[in-house]
DNA sequence: GATTTCCGCTACGAACCGTAGCGTAACTGC
DNA sequence: GCAGTTACGCTACGGTTCGTAGCGGAAATC
Protein backbone atom coordinates (compact mmCIF):
# COMPACT_ATOMS: atom_id res chain seq x y z
CA UNK A 1 0.00 0.00 0.00
CA UNK A 2 0.96 3.70 0.06
CA UNK A 3 3.81 4.41 2.72
CA UNK A 4 1.41 4.54 6.23
CA UNK A 5 2.10 6.91 8.60
CA UNK A 6 3.00 6.04 11.57
CA UNK A 7 -0.20 3.84 13.74
CA UNK A 8 -0.73 6.53 16.05
CA UNK A 9 0.44 9.92 14.45
CA UNK A 10 -0.91 13.53 15.99
CA UNK A 11 -3.42 15.53 13.57
CA UNK A 12 -6.16 14.74 11.03
CA UNK A 13 -5.62 11.06 10.23
CA UNK A 14 -6.17 10.60 6.44
CA UNK A 15 -9.42 9.80 4.82
CA UNK A 16 -9.87 5.82 4.08
CA UNK A 17 -12.55 6.84 2.09
CA UNK A 18 -10.32 8.73 -0.46
CA UNK A 19 -8.19 5.94 -0.45
CA UNK A 20 -10.62 3.84 -1.61
CA UNK A 21 -12.23 6.09 -3.97
CA UNK A 22 -8.76 6.62 -5.98
CA UNK A 23 -8.27 2.89 -6.21
CA UNK A 24 -11.22 2.72 -7.82
CA UNK A 25 -11.30 5.84 -10.09
CA UNK A 26 -7.58 4.10 -11.00
CA UNK A 27 -9.12 0.79 -12.41
CA UNK A 28 -12.09 2.31 -13.29
CA UNK A 29 -10.10 4.66 -15.82
CA UNK A 30 -7.42 1.83 -16.79
CA UNK A 31 -10.00 -0.04 -18.16
CA UNK A 32 -12.06 2.81 -20.42
CA UNK A 33 -8.56 4.77 -21.42
CA UNK A 34 -5.56 1.92 -21.15
CA UNK A 35 -2.47 2.62 -20.02
CA UNK A 36 -1.32 5.72 -21.87
CA UNK A 37 -4.59 7.44 -21.66
CA UNK A 38 -4.61 7.23 -18.12
CA UNK A 39 -3.53 10.63 -16.48
CA UNK A 40 -3.53 11.58 -12.82
CA UNK A 41 -5.30 14.47 -13.01
CA UNK A 42 -8.25 11.96 -14.84
CA UNK A 43 -8.01 9.43 -11.94
CA UNK A 44 -8.53 12.52 -8.89
CA UNK A 45 -11.03 13.95 -11.14
CA UNK A 46 -13.28 10.87 -10.80
CA UNK A 47 -12.35 10.07 -7.73
CA UNK A 48 -13.69 13.57 -6.70
CA UNK A 49 -10.15 15.05 -4.72
CA UNK A 50 -7.68 17.19 -5.21
CA UNK A 51 -4.79 16.19 -7.55
CA UNK A 52 -1.95 17.25 -4.37
CA UNK A 53 -3.75 14.90 -1.95
CA UNK A 54 -3.19 11.99 -4.78
CA UNK A 55 0.70 13.15 -5.17
CA UNK A 56 0.87 12.75 -1.27
CA UNK A 57 0.12 9.04 -1.39
CA UNK A 58 1.68 7.33 -4.07
CA UNK A 59 4.93 8.69 -5.52
CA UNK A 60 4.08 7.86 -9.35
CA UNK A 61 1.74 6.24 -11.80
CA UNK A 62 3.10 3.20 -11.92
CA UNK A 63 2.68 2.71 -7.95
CA UNK A 64 -0.45 3.90 -7.64
CA UNK A 65 -1.54 1.15 -10.61
CA UNK A 66 0.29 -1.93 -8.98
CA UNK A 67 -1.96 -0.81 -6.05
CA UNK A 68 -5.02 -0.31 -7.21
CA UNK A 69 -4.65 -3.64 -8.74
CA UNK A 70 -2.79 -5.53 -6.15
CA UNK A 71 -6.03 -4.74 -4.07
CA UNK A 72 -8.12 -7.69 -7.08
CA UNK A 73 -5.66 -10.04 -6.13
CA UNK A 74 -5.72 -10.00 -2.02
CA UNK A 75 -9.55 -10.94 -1.72
CA UNK A 76 -8.97 -14.43 -3.50
CA UNK A 77 -6.30 -17.04 -2.21
CA UNK A 78 -7.94 -19.96 -1.94
CA UNK A 79 -7.82 -23.12 -4.12
CA UNK A 80 -10.91 -25.70 -3.31
CA UNK A 81 -9.66 -29.14 -3.26
CA UNK A 82 -10.41 -30.69 -6.60
CA UNK A 83 -9.82 -34.05 -5.88
CA UNK A 84 -6.92 -34.84 -8.17
CA UNK A 85 -3.94 -33.23 -9.13
CA UNK A 86 -5.41 -32.59 -12.95
CA UNK A 87 -8.23 -31.32 -11.92
CA UNK A 88 -6.26 -29.26 -9.10
CA UNK A 89 -4.28 -27.83 -12.18
CA UNK A 90 -7.29 -26.84 -14.03
CA UNK A 91 -8.90 -24.68 -11.10
CA UNK A 92 -5.86 -22.80 -10.78
CA UNK A 93 -5.80 -21.92 -14.20
CA UNK A 94 -9.69 -20.97 -14.48
CA UNK A 95 -8.82 -18.96 -11.08
CA UNK A 96 -6.10 -16.92 -12.95
CA UNK A 97 -7.42 -16.31 -15.77
CA UNK A 98 -10.46 -14.94 -14.15
CA UNK A 99 -8.22 -12.62 -12.45
CA UNK A 100 -6.00 -11.50 -15.26
CA UNK A 101 -8.58 -11.38 -17.89
CA UNK A 102 -10.52 -8.43 -16.06
CA UNK A 103 -9.94 -5.48 -18.47
CA UNK A 104 -8.40 -3.08 -15.85
CA UNK A 105 -5.99 -6.09 -14.95
CA UNK A 106 -5.24 -7.10 -18.71
CA UNK A 107 -3.92 -3.27 -19.48
CA UNK A 108 -2.41 -2.67 -16.01
CA UNK A 109 -0.64 -5.58 -15.58
CA UNK A 110 1.83 -5.84 -18.79
CA UNK A 111 2.43 -2.07 -18.45
CA UNK A 112 3.45 -2.46 -15.15
CA UNK A 113 6.16 -5.05 -15.42
CA UNK A 114 7.48 -3.40 -18.44
CA UNK A 115 8.21 -0.45 -16.10
CA UNK A 116 9.80 -2.49 -13.69
CA UNK A 117 12.55 -3.64 -16.22
CA UNK A 118 13.85 -0.43 -15.31
CA UNK A 119 12.77 -0.12 -11.64
CA UNK A 120 13.85 -2.05 -9.16
CA UNK A 121 11.82 -1.08 -6.27
CA UNK A 122 8.68 -1.32 -8.40
CA UNK A 123 9.39 -4.84 -8.77
CA UNK A 124 10.35 -5.72 -5.64
CA UNK A 125 6.25 -4.30 -5.10
CA UNK A 126 4.56 -6.22 -7.56
CA UNK A 127 5.86 -9.37 -6.46
CA UNK A 128 4.80 -8.85 -2.83
CA UNK A 129 1.23 -7.40 -3.97
CA UNK A 130 0.56 -9.90 -6.95
CA UNK A 131 3.02 -13.01 -7.73
CA UNK A 132 3.99 -14.51 -4.49
CA UNK A 133 0.19 -15.12 -4.27
CA UNK A 134 -0.34 -16.36 -7.34
CA UNK A 135 2.87 -18.75 -6.42
CA UNK A 136 1.03 -19.56 -3.20
CA UNK A 137 -1.62 -21.14 -5.07
CA UNK A 138 0.52 -23.11 -7.19
CA UNK A 139 2.64 -24.84 -4.48
CA UNK A 140 -0.68 -25.48 -2.33
CA UNK A 141 -1.52 -27.57 -5.74
CA UNK A 142 1.80 -29.28 -5.48
CA UNK A 143 1.44 -29.96 -1.58
CA UNK A 144 -2.10 -31.66 -2.39
CA UNK A 145 -0.78 -33.68 -4.83
CA UNK A 146 1.97 -35.50 -2.70
CA UNK A 147 -0.21 -35.71 0.12
CA UNK A 148 -2.43 -37.93 -2.34
CA UNK A 149 0.77 -39.91 -3.45
CA UNK A 150 0.47 -38.16 -7.05
CA UNK A 151 3.56 -36.74 -6.68
CA UNK A 152 6.91 -37.99 -4.81
CA UNK A 153 7.42 -36.43 -1.43
CA UNK A 154 10.08 -33.32 -1.24
CA UNK A 155 13.29 -34.58 -2.11
CA UNK A 156 15.06 -31.37 -1.41
CA UNK A 157 15.32 -30.62 -4.77
CA UNK A 158 15.51 -26.67 -3.98
CA UNK A 159 13.59 -23.80 -5.22
CA UNK A 160 14.20 -24.12 -9.01
CA UNK A 161 11.24 -26.97 -9.06
CA UNK A 162 8.99 -24.20 -7.61
CA UNK A 163 9.61 -21.44 -10.24
CA UNK A 164 9.79 -23.79 -13.32
CA UNK A 165 5.87 -25.53 -12.62
CA UNK A 166 4.39 -21.99 -11.36
CA UNK A 167 6.45 -19.90 -14.72
CA UNK A 168 4.74 -22.17 -16.65
CA UNK A 169 1.44 -22.36 -15.75
CA UNK A 170 1.34 -18.40 -15.17
CA UNK A 171 3.25 -17.89 -17.98
CA UNK A 172 0.71 -19.93 -20.19
CA UNK A 173 -2.31 -18.29 -18.57
CA UNK A 174 -0.51 -14.33 -19.55
CA UNK A 175 0.55 -15.30 -23.33
CA UNK A 176 -2.89 -17.08 -24.07
CA UNK A 177 -4.97 -13.68 -22.83
CA UNK A 178 -2.33 -11.26 -23.46
CA UNK A 179 -0.79 -12.41 -26.44
CA UNK A 180 -3.49 -14.47 -28.10
CA UNK A 181 -5.54 -12.99 -27.30
CA UNK A 182 -7.96 -15.92 -26.62
CA UNK A 183 -10.08 -16.95 -23.82
CA UNK A 184 -9.50 -18.84 -21.22
CA UNK A 185 -12.55 -21.34 -20.78
CA UNK A 186 -12.54 -24.75 -19.12
CA UNK A 187 -12.07 -26.89 -22.29
CA UNK A 188 -8.34 -25.15 -22.51
CA UNK A 189 -7.72 -25.33 -18.66
CA UNK A 190 -8.48 -28.92 -18.90
CA UNK A 191 -5.90 -29.35 -22.05
CA UNK A 192 -2.92 -27.61 -20.43
CA UNK A 193 -3.52 -29.82 -17.62
CA UNK A 194 -3.61 -33.08 -18.99
CA UNK A 195 -0.16 -31.70 -20.80
CA UNK A 196 1.11 -30.78 -17.38
CA UNK A 197 0.62 -34.10 -15.90
CA UNK A 198 0.97 -36.25 -18.72
CA UNK A 199 3.51 -34.37 -21.48
CA UNK A 200 3.15 -34.50 -24.46
CA UNK A 201 2.86 -37.83 -25.45
CA UNK A 202 0.20 -38.16 -23.76
CA UNK A 203 -2.09 -34.82 -25.50
CA UNK A 204 -1.14 -36.00 -29.44
CA UNK B 1 7.13 -1.67 -41.48
CA UNK B 2 6.10 1.73 -42.25
CA UNK B 3 4.08 2.79 -45.15
CA UNK B 4 5.88 2.35 -48.10
CA UNK B 5 5.32 4.82 -51.26
CA UNK B 6 4.93 2.90 -54.40
CA UNK B 7 8.19 1.45 -55.59
CA UNK B 8 8.67 4.05 -58.23
CA UNK B 9 7.51 7.48 -57.36
CA UNK B 10 8.44 10.57 -58.62
CA UNK B 11 10.78 13.04 -56.35
CA UNK B 12 13.44 12.59 -53.76
CA UNK B 13 13.24 9.57 -52.62
CA UNK B 14 12.81 8.06 -48.64
CA UNK B 15 16.43 7.92 -47.01
CA UNK B 16 17.23 4.36 -46.12
CA UNK B 17 19.63 5.20 -44.12
CA UNK B 18 17.55 7.82 -42.13
CA UNK B 19 15.27 4.70 -41.27
CA UNK B 20 17.65 2.70 -39.60
CA UNK B 21 19.13 5.39 -37.86
CA UNK B 22 15.72 6.01 -36.12
CA UNK B 23 15.23 2.10 -35.73
CA UNK B 24 18.72 2.13 -33.95
CA UNK B 25 18.36 4.89 -32.31
CA UNK B 26 14.63 3.42 -30.48
CA UNK B 27 16.33 0.75 -29.83
CA UNK B 28 19.09 2.05 -27.71
CA UNK B 29 16.54 4.62 -26.22
CA UNK B 30 14.53 1.76 -25.28
CA UNK B 31 17.29 0.06 -23.38
CA UNK B 32 18.73 3.24 -21.47
CA UNK B 33 15.24 5.07 -20.81
CA UNK B 34 12.57 2.26 -20.44
CA UNK B 35 9.37 2.53 -21.90
CA UNK B 36 7.80 5.34 -20.31
CA UNK B 37 10.95 7.34 -20.67
CA UNK B 38 11.56 7.17 -23.83
CA UNK B 39 10.32 10.50 -26.16
CA UNK B 40 10.38 10.47 -29.73
CA UNK B 41 12.02 13.59 -29.58
CA UNK B 42 14.75 12.36 -27.85
CA UNK B 43 14.69 9.39 -30.74
CA UNK B 44 15.20 12.18 -33.23
CA UNK B 45 17.76 13.94 -32.02
CA UNK B 46 19.93 10.62 -31.42
CA UNK B 47 19.26 9.72 -34.84
CA UNK B 48 20.04 13.11 -36.28
CA UNK B 49 17.14 13.38 -38.34
CA UNK B 50 14.45 16.36 -37.57
CA UNK B 51 11.19 15.53 -35.61
CA UNK B 52 8.65 15.64 -38.30
CA UNK B 53 10.44 13.22 -40.69
CA UNK B 54 10.20 10.69 -37.48
CA UNK B 55 5.90 11.76 -37.88
CA UNK B 56 5.97 11.56 -41.82
CA UNK B 57 6.99 7.55 -41.10
CA UNK B 58 5.64 6.26 -38.01
CA UNK B 59 2.00 7.50 -36.33
CA UNK B 60 3.24 7.22 -33.00
CA UNK B 61 5.29 5.36 -30.33
CA UNK B 62 3.75 2.69 -30.37
CA UNK B 63 3.86 1.46 -34.17
CA UNK B 64 7.95 2.89 -34.14
CA UNK B 65 8.62 0.61 -31.01
CA UNK B 66 7.08 -3.12 -32.75
CA UNK B 67 8.70 -1.62 -35.40
CA UNK B 68 12.43 -1.34 -33.82
CA UNK B 69 12.02 -4.91 -31.83
CA UNK B 70 10.41 -6.61 -34.94
CA UNK B 71 13.60 -6.26 -36.72
CA UNK B 72 15.64 -8.51 -34.26
CA UNK B 73 13.24 -10.87 -34.77
CA UNK B 74 13.47 -10.86 -38.60
CA UNK B 75 16.78 -12.41 -38.73
CA UNK B 76 16.81 -15.80 -36.08
CA UNK B 77 14.07 -17.74 -38.15
CA UNK B 78 15.76 -21.03 -38.37
CA UNK B 79 15.86 -23.53 -35.65
CA UNK B 80 18.72 -26.30 -35.53
CA UNK B 81 17.74 -29.77 -36.11
CA UNK B 82 19.41 -31.14 -32.77
CA UNK B 83 18.10 -34.94 -33.16
CA UNK B 84 15.53 -35.47 -30.76
CA UNK B 85 11.94 -33.63 -29.12
CA UNK B 86 13.68 -33.16 -26.38
CA UNK B 87 16.63 -31.71 -27.58
CA UNK B 88 14.48 -29.22 -30.08
CA UNK B 89 12.41 -27.85 -27.33
CA UNK B 90 15.38 -26.91 -25.18
CA UNK B 91 16.50 -25.04 -28.67
CA UNK B 92 13.76 -23.34 -29.54
CA UNK B 93 13.59 -21.78 -25.71
CA UNK B 94 17.25 -21.01 -25.74
CA UNK B 95 16.44 -18.94 -28.99
CA UNK B 96 13.23 -17.32 -27.60
CA UNK B 97 15.45 -16.32 -24.22
CA UNK B 98 18.36 -15.17 -25.71
CA UNK B 99 15.60 -12.54 -28.13
CA UNK B 100 13.27 -11.28 -25.44
CA UNK B 101 16.41 -10.75 -22.71
CA UNK B 102 18.16 -7.97 -24.51
CA UNK B 103 17.48 -4.93 -22.70
CA UNK B 104 15.79 -3.19 -24.97
CA UNK B 105 13.25 -5.91 -25.90
CA UNK B 106 12.92 -6.73 -22.77
CA UNK B 107 11.30 -3.33 -21.81
CA UNK B 108 9.52 -2.83 -25.21
CA UNK B 109 7.91 -6.37 -25.21
CA UNK B 110 5.51 -5.80 -22.74
CA UNK B 111 4.74 -2.60 -22.91
CA UNK B 112 3.24 -2.89 -26.60
CA UNK B 113 1.39 -5.68 -25.78
CA UNK B 114 -0.35 -3.66 -22.86
CA UNK B 115 -1.08 -0.95 -25.50
CA UNK B 116 -2.74 -3.43 -28.17
CA UNK B 117 -5.05 -4.22 -25.18
CA UNK B 118 -6.87 -1.07 -26.47
CA UNK B 119 -5.35 -1.30 -30.41
CA UNK B 120 -6.58 -3.70 -32.20
CA UNK B 121 -4.07 -2.59 -35.29
CA UNK B 122 -1.22 -2.42 -33.13
CA UNK B 123 -2.49 -6.28 -32.17
CA UNK B 124 -2.37 -7.13 -35.44
CA UNK B 125 0.81 -5.68 -36.08
CA UNK B 126 2.67 -7.45 -33.42
CA UNK B 127 1.08 -10.65 -34.30
CA UNK B 128 2.14 -10.36 -37.95
CA UNK B 129 5.93 -8.95 -36.77
CA UNK B 130 6.56 -11.03 -33.74
CA UNK B 131 4.26 -13.69 -32.69
CA UNK B 132 3.79 -15.56 -35.79
CA UNK B 133 7.38 -16.22 -36.50
CA UNK B 134 8.04 -17.49 -32.87
CA UNK B 135 5.09 -19.99 -33.58
CA UNK B 136 6.61 -20.75 -36.75
CA UNK B 137 9.68 -22.25 -34.94
CA UNK B 138 7.17 -24.33 -32.41
CA UNK B 139 5.32 -25.83 -35.60
CA UNK B 140 8.55 -27.10 -37.42
CA UNK B 141 9.98 -28.78 -34.30
CA UNK B 142 6.25 -30.43 -33.91
CA UNK B 143 6.71 -31.26 -37.47
CA UNK B 144 10.40 -32.66 -37.07
CA UNK B 145 9.03 -34.74 -33.93
CA UNK B 146 6.44 -36.22 -36.29
CA UNK B 147 8.70 -37.23 -39.01
CA UNK B 148 11.17 -39.00 -36.43
CA UNK B 149 8.00 -40.81 -35.06
CA UNK B 150 8.37 -39.35 -31.51
CA UNK B 151 4.73 -37.56 -31.92
CA UNK B 152 1.41 -39.42 -33.68
CA UNK B 153 1.07 -37.95 -37.08
CA UNK B 154 -1.84 -35.12 -37.36
CA UNK B 155 -5.12 -36.81 -36.56
CA UNK B 156 -6.50 -32.95 -37.88
CA UNK B 157 -7.27 -31.88 -34.23
CA UNK B 158 -7.21 -28.52 -35.26
CA UNK B 159 -4.83 -25.45 -34.15
CA UNK B 160 -6.28 -25.68 -31.10
CA UNK B 161 -3.32 -27.94 -30.24
CA UNK B 162 -1.07 -25.61 -31.87
CA UNK B 163 -2.05 -22.94 -30.12
CA UNK B 164 -1.78 -24.37 -26.79
CA UNK B 165 1.75 -25.97 -27.02
CA UNK B 166 2.97 -22.50 -28.25
CA UNK B 167 1.27 -20.09 -25.38
CA UNK B 168 2.72 -22.82 -22.93
CA UNK B 169 6.36 -22.58 -24.25
CA UNK B 170 6.17 -19.14 -25.36
CA UNK B 171 4.39 -17.73 -22.03
CA UNK B 172 7.05 -19.58 -19.56
CA UNK B 173 10.34 -18.18 -21.33
CA UNK B 174 8.38 -14.68 -21.16
CA UNK B 175 7.17 -15.04 -17.38
CA UNK B 176 10.40 -16.72 -16.56
CA UNK B 177 12.48 -13.35 -17.79
CA UNK B 178 10.08 -10.52 -17.15
CA UNK B 179 8.23 -11.65 -13.67
CA UNK B 180 10.06 -13.95 -11.84
CA UNK B 181 13.12 -11.66 -13.31
CA UNK B 182 15.25 -14.80 -13.50
CA UNK B 183 17.82 -16.24 -16.46
CA UNK B 184 16.75 -19.14 -18.85
CA UNK B 185 19.77 -20.80 -18.72
CA UNK B 186 20.63 -24.43 -20.71
CA UNK B 187 19.76 -25.96 -17.18
CA UNK B 188 16.19 -24.38 -17.17
CA UNK B 189 15.27 -24.79 -20.78
CA UNK B 190 16.23 -28.65 -20.30
CA UNK B 191 13.98 -28.84 -16.86
CA UNK B 192 11.46 -27.13 -19.01
CA UNK B 193 11.38 -29.60 -22.16
CA UNK B 194 11.36 -32.43 -19.87
CA UNK B 195 8.94 -31.29 -18.28
CA UNK B 196 6.31 -30.76 -22.11
CA UNK B 197 7.97 -33.97 -23.39
CA UNK B 198 7.33 -36.37 -19.53
CA UNK B 199 5.09 -34.24 -17.65
CA UNK B 200 4.94 -33.55 -14.11
CA UNK B 201 5.16 -36.98 -12.89
CA UNK B 202 8.57 -37.62 -14.39
CA UNK B 203 10.23 -34.08 -13.48
CA UNK B 204 9.39 -35.06 -10.01
C1' DG C 1 -7.59 25.69 23.20
C1' DA C 2 -2.99 24.74 21.01
C1' DT C 3 -0.72 21.91 17.92
C1' DT C 4 -0.27 18.88 14.25
C1' DT C 5 -1.53 16.88 10.13
C1' DC C 6 -4.48 16.45 6.19
C1' DC C 7 -7.36 18.38 2.50
C1' DG C 8 -8.99 21.22 -1.42
C1' DC C 9 -7.87 24.86 -4.32
C1' DT C 10 -5.17 27.77 -7.45
C1' DA C 11 -1.25 28.75 -9.88
C1' DC C 12 2.92 27.77 -12.01
C1' DG C 13 7.25 26.31 -14.86
C1' DA C 14 8.71 22.48 -17.33
C1' DA C 15 8.41 18.86 -20.64
C1' DC C 16 6.37 16.48 -24.38
C1' DC C 17 3.07 16.06 -28.04
C1' DG C 18 1.76 16.45 -32.76
C1' DT C 19 1.25 19.82 -36.54
C1' DA C 20 2.11 23.74 -39.78
C1' DG C 21 4.89 26.47 -42.66
C1' DC C 22 9.02 27.49 -45.01
C1' DG C 23 13.22 27.11 -47.78
C1' DT C 24 16.23 23.66 -49.60
C1' DA C 25 17.90 19.08 -51.36
C1' DA C 26 17.34 14.99 -54.25
C1' DC C 27 15.34 12.39 -57.81
C1' DT C 28 12.31 11.66 -62.29
C1' DG C 29 10.45 12.56 -66.79
C1' DC C 30 10.33 15.76 -70.65
C1' DG D 1 19.01 21.39 -69.02
C1' DC D 2 14.33 22.33 -66.87
C1' DA D 3 9.96 21.73 -64.56
C1' DG D 4 7.52 18.86 -61.46
C1' DT D 5 7.40 16.11 -57.40
C1' DT D 6 8.68 14.41 -53.09
C1' DA D 7 11.62 14.27 -48.85
C1' DC D 8 14.31 16.77 -45.52
C1' DG D 9 15.78 20.08 -41.76
C1' DC D 10 14.43 23.80 -39.19
C1' DT D 11 11.55 26.82 -36.42
C1' DA D 12 7.54 27.89 -34.16
C1' DC D 13 3.26 27.02 -32.02
C1' DG D 14 -1.06 25.67 -29.04
C1' DG D 15 -2.42 22.03 -26.20
C1' DT D 16 -1.90 18.66 -22.58
C1' DT D 17 0.16 16.52 -18.69
C1' DC D 18 3.44 16.62 -15.16
C1' DG D 19 4.86 17.43 -10.50
C1' DT D 20 5.36 21.13 -7.05
C1' DA D 21 4.45 25.28 -4.12
C1' DG D 22 1.69 28.06 -1.32
C1' DC D 23 -2.48 29.20 0.92
C1' DG D 24 -6.69 28.91 4.10
C1' DG D 25 -9.53 25.83 6.38
C1' DA D 26 -10.97 21.14 8.42
C1' DA D 27 -10.22 17.25 11.57
C1' DA D 28 -7.88 14.89 14.80
C1' DT D 29 -4.51 14.45 19.33
C1' DC D 30 -2.67 16.39 23.61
Amino acid sequence: MCPLPSPKRAGRPRSAEADEAILDATRAALAELGWSGLTLGDVAARAGVAKTTLYRRWPGKNELVVDAVAALFEEQLDLPDRGGLEADIQGVVLRFAELISRPETKTALMAVVAEATHDDALRLRIRAAIVDRQKHLVLLGRERARERGELPPDDGGGPERDDLIFDVIAGAVVHRVMVSSEPVDPPWARRLARLLVGGLAGLY
